[in-house]
DNA sequence: CTAAAACCTGACATCAACGTCAGAGGCAAG
DNA sequence: CTTGCCTCTGACGTTGATGTCAGGTTTTAG
């Protein structure tokens, strides 16, 4: 396929693909004419490529690694093996710190929850004093 | 305190907690002579700032919240709300495709374990044939 | 054949969160 | 008072991934 059918189906831009490849993460057999021309396997590699992104990980950084995933040989398995290990474990304290942060929103939205609660009550007991029910149970939806 | 006793506290540069301020995102009162000081609340609060940083969050979207944390009276309570709940879902949905992630890097080490160890054998083979045992079992760490 | 659509290279633009520098003023200690 | 350190504002530089545009070639549809 070209670069654009590649673009469309992985939803990443034309102009990312070409950078991908100025950046030694992606490569392309040319036609005579000099198009680009991808097979299967690219779509595939273009989203690990973007999941790696999303984990924050710099095209340097993916370009290092990516070898290590085209031919799992021992030339580079020795020492990329070791900078997947650091990488995994930045990406596993950067996923501990997002939870961390995960939990402090759910904190701040229970504290907005309460206050708001708390208003919504002030507001009843202003309007009749001491009504029964008819609220249904104010469903607080967890984690 | 002053801005670099903030900055040392915090681990955040004085340039940032400027920055910080000019987006809305911290707030200081000024000496007569136009210098910021902050009281021991502040420290916690850039921590914060950092973690929601951390998380992906923009400068906007961080001073959109913030107030709701300050302030979690009704007038912004309702609206923000939202925001901060439309927000935790994406933080998930993020921490999601990170854990995805991290499972694919374990794939792969493991995978470039496993040629290392076919390697390794191959290597113990060709040096003598039909070695008994003596290899401890090829641990591969889970996730 | 011809026009539209897709592609090429190369270059400059953008955006956010800073770094850095210049020039000026504030503040405590000697 | 001076020296040294901290702070101020304002402005320009940086980096990484990407947008966008120009000017030209290739492919495709009619």
């Amino acid at each position: 396929m070209r670069i654009g059918e590649l673009a469309a189906r992985t939803g990443v831009s034309v102009r990312s693909l070409r950078y991908y490849e100025e950046q030694g993460l992606l490569t392309s057999s040319r036609s005579v004419s000099g198009q680009r021309h991808y097979t299967e396997a690219e779509v595939e590699r273009v989203r690990f490529i973007q999941r790696l992104y999303a984990a924050g990980l710099s095209s340097r950084t993916i370009s290092d690694l990516l070898p290590c995933v085209d031919t799992p040989s021992e030339g580079n398995s020795d020492a990329a093996l070791e900078r997947m290990a650091q990488e995994r474990n930045r990406l596993s304290e950067h996923i501990d710190e997002l939870v961390r942060t995960r939990d402090a929103l759910d904190g701040l939205m229970a504290t907005a929850r309460a206050h708001r609660e708390s208003e919504v009550l002030a507001h009843r007991v202003r309007a009749r004093r001491g009504s029964g029910e008819g609220t249904s149970a104010p469903r607080v939806p967890e984690s």
